[in-house]
DNA sequence: GCATAATCCTAGTGCTATTAGGTTTTATAG
DNA sequence: CTATAAAACCTAATAGCACTAGGATTATGC
């Protein structure tokens, strides 16, 4: 095997252009995407900066890039993970843990994805946007079925709750990393999603509101003081 | 009086920082931050781009000084809104909706708050964010009203309340700036949130474990019919 | 009117993304 | 092995930008 050859049929310039987007990805994670020169992205990668445009159009479509392949592989893994996972609760559940799992694994990624690639003019337009997209339509899915079994209230809006848990999602993560992850968190996340999990279930009454034929009353009373409904 | 002098004693000086922030404003919200030059802002206010250095130290601190004056506006207005709504989930709608309605009234003064100073290194050391923290704290305020009136659910833990609803109002605006307010924002509003009211609500039993002094009866009736409780 | 300070401008400086044009390395064919 | 073409890479510009030095102009107080 040559010298410089990893395993594989790897060319040297799919290795070089690997090497490009490691080096991009921590720098970007560390000192932000504005505070990273591209001479700096160059040097990590063991290159000039001139042979980087060789790989890339410019610093931008570096940014693009980078977090293409962490959320292309998010994509691959959701429906294994979710696979065998009985009801809509469970799955909701099972996708938010995995999601900020995911985000507590690769924080550089999670960084580059929630910090600047968010508020990128031209993120609507990227192929990434389209993933995270497809991420988050499988959450449309999951309201359908709750609904459809009974497990989740029937009226339920499946757009008006994705708002919702992606919303949550985004403002956690966000808010962790900014922080620069100094605190766990799951710890947040547990409280957080049992909280937001209620706003699914069906009514009490368990039927739905649309029948108009019931009344709640609140009374105030002692403890084990009587009290009687007559009609 | 003289001229290029506005009423009152209002020095040169001040009308033209309030000139130079306007200018940054207007087009910071247009262009974005990145992609506006301090010559455009400079030539926006008429002035030479070395005399707006006079007034700033630089083009970041321009970027925190803008929404600062519109923030303080809605940190000093909040009470005054609130003020006379009672109940907490009535001021929790409030508060909500006010939110919003200020954010269609000054998207450009909401562009610069979310979509560019949010993901700031430097804003969590702002002033801006500061009475951004005490905008949110009041959510705290409303929560625990609820919680001690037994309006909502007793166990209801405040900052996992606010965390959802912080999350729900960003998620959205940032939504709703970045398709360039394309569509109406209360009409996604208004479902989303009576949705995530419900989270609030107390359990189905409706008393709490702690006070035990409430009690809510579900009584199925005809319309019309009348309900009398003997006790 | 004159000193002083406030306000503003012209003409830089230095850093950074990007490119022009050429050199070295590698792969390939004879 | 050698000629040749392509791939990979480099040195040295170029242009745009934030920011500054140093000085001119204008207003203000006495």
């Amino acid at each position: 095997m040559g010298k410089g050859r990893t395993a594989g049929n790897m060319k040297k310039s799919e290795n070089t252009r690997a090497r490009i987007i490691d080096a991009a990805r921590k720098l970007f994670a560390e000192k932000g995407y504005q505070q990273t020169t591209v001479i700096e992205i160059a040097q990590e990668a063991g290159l000039s900066e001139a042979a980087m445009y060789e790989y890339f159009k410019g610093k931008e479509e570096l940014l693009l890039t980078v977090p293409d392949m962490w959320v292309n592989e998010l994509l691959a893994e959701m429906e294994d993970q979710l696979f065998g996972v009985n009801g809509a609760f469970n799955k909701l559940k099972k996708y938010v843990w995995w999601t900020f799992r995911r985000i507590e694994q690769s924080p550089m990624n999670a960084k580059i994805v929630y910090l600047f690639l968010k508020t990128n003019r031209n993120f609507l337009e990227t192929e990434v946007y389209e993933n995270v997209k497809s991420l988050y339509g499988k959450l449309l899915e999951i309201f359908e079925e709750g609904r459809a079994s009974g497990e989740m209230n029937p009226d339920l809006d499946p757009y008006a709750a994705r708002a919702l848990v992606v919303g949550m999602i985004d403002h956690m993560a966000t808010r962790w990393l900014l922080e620069d992850m100094s605190y766990s968190l799951f710890d947040q996340v547990e409280g957080t999603y049992g909280l937001l999990a209620e706003a699914f279930r069906p009514p009490s009454g368990s039927h739905s509101a649309h029948t108009g034929s019931e009344i709640v009353l609140r009374v105030r009373a002692s403890p084990g003081q009587e009290i009687k409904i007559a009609d």
